[in-house]
RNA sequence: GGCCCCGUCGUCUAGCCCGGUCUAGGACACUACCCUUUCACGGUAGGGACAUGGGUUCGAAUCCCAUCGGGGUCACCA
């Protein structure tokens, strides 16, 4: 089978959850193969052995599966429902980095034998060291070859690094100017000795990002390269390293940045920043604060001082101290936004809008922007991508995802709902019978904006009858004002309640005949609704929100809710 | 600090390449009102931006220059 002429790759390295900007370059790379029916790769940069893990790969294909996001080569893997995911049809692979280290090395001993990378034997402490003396002069740090200084012959060189000295391996950057021609940007001049003779294989024997990104795109097909900003200063290296090796030079697209709404740039190091400002704002409360969370989390004394120092930054440690400190830390990785109960069409629309549009106008004249991925892969256009980095607004994001939950029909909601719940919020769907969960979905479809806050409104369901909780202002408000008005309103609803449906007729109660038993009621006393309903809801879920009543004791069914009634009766002895 | 990128409402953006149709359009947020049994949804209306200064031109958000501002990047991480 020939390679098709367009080849995308998205290239992850396995360090943790996908981020949130990650699952944007993925979509738009994704979008951009399947628009020019072309192949989408997936290939994992796992040459740091210290930080890769086989458990991150798989979870970032599991998020990337979440998003509908599938590769054409790649790490296979089975989605849920079963569809097989990625492989190797044109005999590329494989697909980790890590397994393809002969391939580099044979490479990398080609351009050494054209005197184009040399073995440098400097140790990290001595470039460290450099490196910060030119800081502390304010000045630009460059490596200085001072390995060809001290050693210009190239056989002494490979003579001590045939003996199994420890090594690096450098790319010998020719004097002379670069020009990366990007299909965002526009043309990127570099002035020749701006980029300096880079690692391109580690002292471990691995490849360095540069060399290895470098060799794969040419050896997989690669013929688009669309990354973020941050990456555009690489650009260089690795067209003077194609250049050298003799490969093509792929088209290149620069994305813009996805930031916080302080313009910084969106990392998952923030995790780890709002955990510290937790500490740090708990130990003023409390000083001893750091050690209780030391031995709490089982993290140890050295790597809190360590995480509070700012030494690490981990998004694990992270999540331990936020989860034992109670706070949320912000929602960086895709699986955050999952946990928090997004819909991932609410994501991809989203994240599409942050940087791309797709420059079209509804029939009322309003931009367009709601779209599908399917949209997306029929639109999707690299010279519609914009060069202003983006604000992540999280606000809009959860209007996206509302109107996003709006638009399932209510047995869709229904279903995926309760699939979150039984993830994340297992007690709800313990609580409230299969039979029962159609009226309560339906209840609160309209005013969730997530799965998460779907399930807020709904704590009534999740408590037994005796153990509800009487909010005093709204016991106050709603049951004792005027004369203990909405007690004696509650009184005469439990009877007419009871009347309605007596115990031969079974648990089951219908949404609308409750909603109709409040109607007469409130009708007869030449009353609005409000006070009766108000009441009703007090006793039945102990504050003054819930969603509507008849859906509401329909949930319940007839016999819990006479009991919450009675008990709110005999409490506030109405 | 060097290098690189960017600069339209608070935010995402349309318009910019191909100056006039822009008294700059949409969305989210905000404010007010309407609807309403709570919370929401929904409806209507409103405030809100071309960073600044110079050019070019009959005419500039659109072209040029400068200034200012913001961001990214400077590893044996990717």
């Amino acid at each position: 089978m020939p390679m098709p002429d367009v080849v995308t790759r998205f290239a992850p390295s396995p360090t943790g959850h996908l981020h949130i900007g990650g699952a944007r370059t993925a979509l738009f790379c994704w979008a951009f193969a399947r628009k020019h029916r072309g192949v989408f790769t997936l290939r994992i940069e796992d040459t740091d052995q210290a930080r890769s893990s086989d458990e991150s790969a798989r979870g970032i294909m599991e998020d990337l599966a979440w998003l509908g996001i599938d590769w054409d080569q790649g790490p296979e893997f089975t989605t849920s429902d079963g569809k097989k995911i990625g492989g190797d049809p044109f005999r590329v692979g494989p697909f980790f980095q890590a397994r393809r280290v002969k391939l580099y090395n044979e490479h990398l001993m080609r351009l050494i034998e054209q005197g184009k990378a040399y073995p440098a034997f400097e140790k990290p402490e001595e470039l460290e060291s450099k490196r910060k003396a030119a800081v502390a002069a304010k000045q630009t740090y460059r490596y200085d070859r001072a390995a060809l200084r001290e050693m210009p012959d190239i056989k002494d060189r490979l003579k001590r690094m045939e003996s199994g000295e420890p090594h690096v391996i450098r790319f010998f950057v020719p004097d002379e100017p670069v020009r990366v021609q990007d299909e965002v940007l526009g043309e990127v001049k570099y002035a020749a000795g701006e980029v300096d003779d880079f690692v391109i294989r580690k002292a471990d024997g691995f490849p360095t990002y540069h060399f290895a990104v470098v060799v794969d795109d040419e050896t997989m097909g690669v013929t688009h390269v669309m990354r973020a900003q941050e990456h555009l200063n690489n650009t260089p290296r690795h067209v003077a390293l194609q250049k050298a090796l003799g490969f093509r030079t792929p088209v290149y697209a620069h994305m813009p940045l996805i930031c916080n709404m302080d313009s910084s740039k969106m990392s998952k190091r923030d995790k780890a920043k709002a955990a510290r400002a937790a500490i740090k704002q708990a130990s003023q409360k409390e000083p001893g604060v750091a050690s209780r969370l030391a031995s709490e989390t089982g993290l140890g004394e050295k790597t809190l001082a360590d995480f509070v120092a700012g030494e690490i930054d981990t998004v694990e440690v992270a999540t331990a101290i936020g989860a034992r400190l109670n706070i949320a830390l912000p929602e960086i990785e895709v699986a955050d936004f999952r946990e928090n109960g997004y819909l991932p069409e609410a994501i991809n629309n989203f994240v599409a809008l942050l940087g791309w549009n797709p420059g079209m106008k509804l029939p009322d004249g309003k931009d367009l922007e709601k779209f599908d991925n399917a949209f997306l892969c029929q639109h999707f256009s690299v010279e519609r991508i914009g060069k202003t980095s983006a604000k992540f607004d999280r606000t809009k994001l959860m209007s996206f995802n509302a109107d996003a939950i709006n638009a399932l029909p209510d047995a869709v909601f229904a279903a995926r709902w309760r699939a979150w719940c039984a993830e994340f919020s297992p007690e709800i769907v313990r609580r409230v019978p299969e039979a029962r969960w159609g009226i309560l979905a339906s209840a609160v479809k309209a005013r969730a904006k997530t799965f998460r806050e779907a399930s807020k409104p709904c704590a009534f369901a999740m408590l037994d009858d005796g153990a509800i909780v009487f909010d005093q202002a709204a016991v106050d408000k709603n049951l004792l004002a005027n004369d203990k008005q909405g007690l004696a309103l509650l009184r005469a609803f439990r009877e007419a309640f009871a009347a309605a449906f007596p115990e031969s007729s079974g648990d089951e109660v219908g949404a609308g005949p409750s909603h109709a038993i409040i109607e007469t009621l409130a009708k007869d006393r030449g009353l609005g609704m409000g006070p009766v309903a108000q009441a009703i809801r007090v006793a039945l879920a102990g504050v003054a929100v819930t969603p509507p009543l008849g859906e509401t004791m329909a949930v319940l069914g007839r016999r819990s809710t006479l009991a919450r009634l009675d008990r709110c009766l005999a409490t506030h002895h109405g």
